[in-house]
DNA sequence: TTGTGTTTTACGACCTCC
DNA sequence: GGAGGTCGTAAAACACAA
């Protein structure tokens, strides 16, 4: 572990910019982020914010990060579970965080609050495979309010509500690596245990490396045209992939920035 | 409805750092 | 020694095709 970094890091909670934004993220190699200066690492999500609306969707989050409107039209912080949400969200967004406004859409920015509204999943209805399936699968309220569940008590595992993974996934998005007091405040204001959002930023990380992995290994590969079903190669066309350019130099974005897949359409 | 593949929580083993 | 890191894996939850 690298307590020094963490408790260095950690008063105050979000020293200015230079919160460990600078966590090498942009390849594999997650480590232990260097002390000092260094660049955002998600330029283009510094200015998000916690809570503040924003009448206008900023660019960056029409360009690296696509969503189909209508998903974000969809996600409405409907009432949330009550287990999972016991308080609410009472810290705010770090002092550096500058209003970000949500995805594009007509609505205001990230409906973040209120996280623990009255009722649980945010989406209900909502299918998975979208953009944003993190925040908008429908999954009733975790029993147990998300935490405590074990192996080896009454059920294997829980399953986050959308309000949890969306604040999680913003946490991470902000950094890869959680600081010891914003874990405690994302565990208290989440309803989970310290444990669970520490393993779920490992899971997190993993699962990024996999991603990028994946697409690493994708890149390496000769690009090969798609084939018809009767072996027949299919010529090069328009994208397949629908309207939304996944390319990161067509997105505007550095290409050391990948994309998350779940903002890919 | 069922079978299959993927994703999501959670854990253990092992390692590093203080 | 403790805490947290990665890595690998188990099993529930979920999506989707047949």
């Amino acid at each position: 572990m690298y307590v020094g970094y963490v408790l260095e890091k950690d008063s105050p909670v979000y020293p200015g910019p230079a919160r460990p934004s600078g966590l090498g993220l942009g390849s594999p190699a997650y480590g232990p982020p260097a002390p000092g200066p260094v660049p955002p690492q998600y330029p283009d999500f510094a200015g998000y914010t916690h809570v503040e609306p924003s009448p206008a969707p900023p660019a960056a989050w029409g360009a690296p990060f696509p969503a189909p409107k209508d998903d974000w039209a969809a996600y409405v912080p409907g009432p949330a579970a009550p287990a999972a949400s016991p308080a609410p969200l009472a810290f705010g967004p770090p002092p550096d965080f500058s209003p970000v406004p949500g995805p594009p859409g007509p609505g205001p920015g990230l409906p973040v609050q209120p996280l623990g509204g009255p009722g649980a999943p945010s989406s209900p209805g909502a299918q998975r495979r979208t953009p944003y399936e993190w925040m908008r699968r429908s999954v009733p309220a975790a029993a147990g309010g998300g935490s405590g569940k074990t192996r080896t008590k009454d059920k294997y595992r829980v399953v986050y509500t959308d309000q949890q993974r969306l604040e999680l996934e913003k946490e991470f998005h902000y950094s890869r690596y959680i600081t010891i007091r914003r874990k405690a405040e994302l565990a208290a204001n989440l309803g989970l245990t310290e444990r669970q959002v520490k393993i779920w930023f490992q899971n997190r990380r993993a699962k990024e490396r996999k991603v990028n992995k994946k697409r690493q290994q994708q890149e390496q590969l000769p690009p090969q045209l798609p084939m018809a079903l009767d072996g027949t190669p299919i010529p090069a066309g328009p994208p397949l992939g629908g309207p939304y350019p996944t390319n990161p130099a067509l997105l505007g974005i550095s290409p050391s920035l990948p994309v998350k897949k779940e903002f890919l359409p």
